[in-house]
DNA sequence: AAAATTATGTCAGCTTTGTTGACATAATTT
DNA sequence: AAATTATGTCAACAAAGCTGACATAATTTT
């Protein structure tokens, strides 16, 4: 509907103006991402893992039976990326791999017993590190923060 | 343990619940970060730079005089790590180096002329996509944001 | 049935960006 | 004078991305 782009430069940040470019927001980004991602790297650092296994273990744990296609497309690497680090997990008994049963050719991924536990581990300090900053960030914050996010991501791949 | 959660299609995940982890904010961070930092992907490419020269200059125009030092602690990578792309930077005319007028060990980094301009170009594209998603998210939505990634960050390194 | 396409796997090699450890130099502090 | 600090640099390595080519099995199209 509405919400044109650069047209109007009636909100705060105006894309005419010249100095009108929204650092802070850019920079909080940044390091809200570096700190939380970097909540379970002591969890993966002990099995040897890095953040490219916990990508995957959590989009294989969240919907569970989706083709290595699938992942490609969510997580917009290449195959030769993601087979490694597949590989791997598969190899240490997180993942699972079956056959599709309607088309033959596919593989459809799921987590093992010890991958749901692994993933459930990873996404728990996360979760906190979440839950805090939506309560310390006053009432309605967690529809807001949703809708902020959402809108961040491109349309194209719902 | 109760294992499985989530068999629930509505997905409204209750940061109250002890046993949900809020999936959805996780997956939503990982999408809008993915697809914030591929903005300046083009751009880049055309001067053969990647993401870590873009952070690089990013900071050293936003505080303009910061040392290697600084610059190493707000980034959280390695003197080699810096010393690379930071070396790139400068050879090619975007930031150049002064020692420091008290402490002449020092080396105080400024962006040129060419380097504020890719700059603010890096963060012009950023900066609309942040500004098109705060517009949809609804009044309030800007600091309500701000005061959530402002505390999403580790609140050691201010 | 034969041919084309698709989903996946794999090989070889390359790039970017991160890491560690050691050591050098100049400047400052003790 | 000695120790410490800020920076630079070397060598080596690792993680995780990339490209292009090719193989195999299964499915779809002709």
């Amino acid at each position: 509907m509405a919400g044109q782009v650069n047209q109007n430069p009636a909100t705060k940040a105006a894309p005419e103006s010249p100095d009108s470019v929204d650092y802070e927001i850019i920079e909080l980004l940044f390091f809200a991402y570096r700190d939380f991602t970097s909540d379970p790297d002591v969890i993966l650092e002990k099995r040897g893992f890095g953040r490219a296994h916990h990508r995957v273990l959590h989009f294989v744990d969240r919907e569970p039976g989706m083709t290595v296609a699938d992942l490609l497309d969510t997580l917009k690497i290449t195959k030769q990326s993601l087979a490694r680090v597949l590989k791997q997990l598969i190899d240490s008994g997180y993942i699972h791999q079956i056959a599709g049963p309607e088309d033959r050719r596919q593989r459809k991924l799921y987590t093992t017993k010890e991958g749901k536990a692994l993933a459930k581990a990873l996404a728990e300090p996360q979760s906190r590190r979440i839950a805090e900053a939506i309560a310390e960030s006053g009432p309605g914050a967690r529809e807001i923060v949703t809708r902020f996010l959402a809108s961040m991501k491109n349309k194209s791949d719902d």
